[in-house]
DNA sequence: GTTAGCACTCTCGCTCCGTGAGTGCTAAAC
DNA sequence: GTTTAGCACTCACGGAGCGAGAGTGCTAAC
């Protein structure tokens, strides 16, 4: 149910005080803070009140109050305040991404460092994918011996390397006649459409080259189908390290383990996939352990039926929502548009 | 000058229990620790010699002795015990390099995780370099408009990506034959044999196009010859974190940020790489400042001539410093195999 | 419904030892 | 001359005790 106007309003001056200062806020301070028009005293029945219906609490007796999940819950939900980034704040971001050179991969890592830097947190960028992967081009380069190097590159420009064996040496001309006719029949086909494939008529020999490229090829792309598998790139940590809540060393630690790469893979894309606004999953609303105090906020970006990832912020519960929703809403816009630009819009 | 035998003995001694309990070790629990046939009233007087030649020191007045940075150097110089590997250990660790595939970057990340397993400090492996690198192949892939895809395969089997952007639009079939024309002209040549490319006698339009991709392959050659350019692979830096040196969190907070690759990019390379053996730095023999009371065991892998790159440890001066160097001389052995095998014996 | 007043609670930071490990020195023993 | 026993001294560490301050809940008056 709704809280009434005058609590939500000390509800939410509550969790922006507690954002800032990072120590429980008392009755006194807060009607000193702000110009409530009330006193100290009806401040404390109204924070009792809060307390009881679970959006706040103590950490002890004579202490200050914070906000609960619950609090947050409702905070993002009805109170925050949305905002825009200032032209100041835009300009700013988008100055950095019209410094860098157009590759695809510096965008990524661009976005997640502009991201970390205004927000303070960590920040989270997955390489963009799509949902269909097409083969574009593969081109074999002959090693030593009996090997090869197999380089694939995809429909949404991604590059992929792998080394091949072969049971017999086979020199770089037979390598690029073959790796002409892969071209020729697979170019712009997905995985799936893959099967069937017959081989030409050669010697029992060139036929098993062909087959062992054909299958790498085969797995190249499904690992590359499987979004989920990649991991975001992280930056911020250290910035985020540094707040008051990470103090103490074995939170720190346990943290610095949460955070790297293997994990948040695992963590990330099951929320926001759908949505296509911004997502907030706090505190205890995460399912996985190690991030039971932290939030997110999430987004996608890219284009509806083409290249799209996630991206976003992850921080203490404790964390400007607001602001971290203003900033990832921006930075998922512009990579949105970058986005377009380099794909083309369908 | 040396040390008498009695005085090293102890001064070994002082370093292993130290290393291994991380309390400064006072005279009598050295001698209850080992049968040393001395009383305690000995020990200290050697001790109080031992801290005047500045091989030890005083944490405060009334606690035990710690080995100085110079302590330290004498011991891994002239104490140390040099010891190989057990069968048992090398064991373990052939089996996961045995267990994984032939990928060549997967040996650097697995060198990395077994070098921080075994030390239970940061392990450091940078990717394998070529003196001379050479330009082994190139292609070109049409992107959307007037973009396209440059893959470049270097000599090393390295696979480098990047967008090109071109004045008009091109079609596939002009990339390949352009890309066919400059394999021929450019492959199997470094970066300094380029100079004097004339272009073939096209349109204006293409010769534009030409130059182009050539200075673009000439900037990836160059950036991939400065070796200490790359950023070596990091691993367990939460294992070495644990420490007790580390215990309060600004000091965690700092070392985090020491063991970021950017830094290391620049610490590492400078070392060891002309010693054929492993390398020891010791507090503060580092130059750089992040690394003052930290030790880096260091050695070159590869084949000399060809491809090789430099592997080591981190941690602090606290380390158990043959472990390391057995270790670190272990798995470079065993990236140098690898190589050779994948390069060839020349 | 609001507010002033008040007793009460609890953390935080401070000082103040007691303890114990370890030292350095001296003088005796080997 | 070297080694050792003995002893006074030092100093970090941890716990106890305490005052201050911030904050609360409750009651009674407005």
């Amino acid at each position: 149910m709704p809280l009434s106007e005058r609590r939500a309003r000390i509800l939410a001056f509550i969790v922006d005080d507690f954002v800032g200062s990072a120590t429980p806020v008392g009755s006194q301070a807060l009607v000193e803070r702000h110009a409530l028009g009330l006193s100290s005293a009806t401040v404390r029945n109204e924070m009792a009140a809060l307390e009881d219906e679970g959006m706040i609490t103590h950490p002890h007796t004579s202490a200050g109050r914070i906000p609960s999940n619950r609090g947050y819950r409702y905070y993002v939900s009805s109170l925050m305040p949305e905002r825009e980034l200032t032209r100041q704040e835009q300009f700013t971001i988008l100055h950095q991404f019209h410094q860098s050179s157009r590759q695809l991969e510096e965008w990524v890592g661009l976005a997640a460092s502009v991201l970390a830097n205004s927000t303070h947190n960590v920040a989270l960028v997955t390489q963009p994918r799509l949902l269909e992967v097409r083969l574009k081009h593969l081109q074999l380069v002959e090693l030593l011996d009996n090997r090869a190097l197999l380089v694939v590159v995809t429909s949404d420009s991604g590059v992929h390397q792998q080394t091949v064996e072969f049971p017999v040496t086979v020199h770089q001309d037979a390598l690029t006649r073959l790796a002409v006719r892969l071209n020729a029949e697979f170019g712009g086909k997905t995985v799936a459409e893959f099967h069937g494939h017959e081989g030409g008529d050669h010697s029992d020999h060139l036929h098993a080259v062909e087959q062992i490229v054909v299958a790498a090829v085969t797995m190249m792309l499904l690992r590359e189908q499987q979004a989920s598998v990649e991991s975001p790139v992280v930056e911020g940590v250290r910035e985020m390290l540094r707040q008051p809540e990470f103090g103490h060393s074995d939170r720190l630690l346990d943290t610095l383990e949460a955070v790297d790469e293997r994990h948040l893979r695992d963590a990330i894309p099951s929320r926001a996939t759908a949505d296509r606004d911004v997502a907030i999953v706090i505190g205890d609303e995460n399912k996985t352990g190690p991030y039971q105090d932290m939030s997110f906020v999430l987004a996608r970006y890219g284009l509806p039926g083409a290249a799209g990832g996630v991206l976003g912020v992850l921080g203490p519960t404790r964390m400007a929502y607001g602001e971290a929703v203003a900033n990832v809403r921006y930075v998922s816009d512009v990579l949105t548009e970058l986005m377009r630009q380099f794909y083309g819009d369908e």
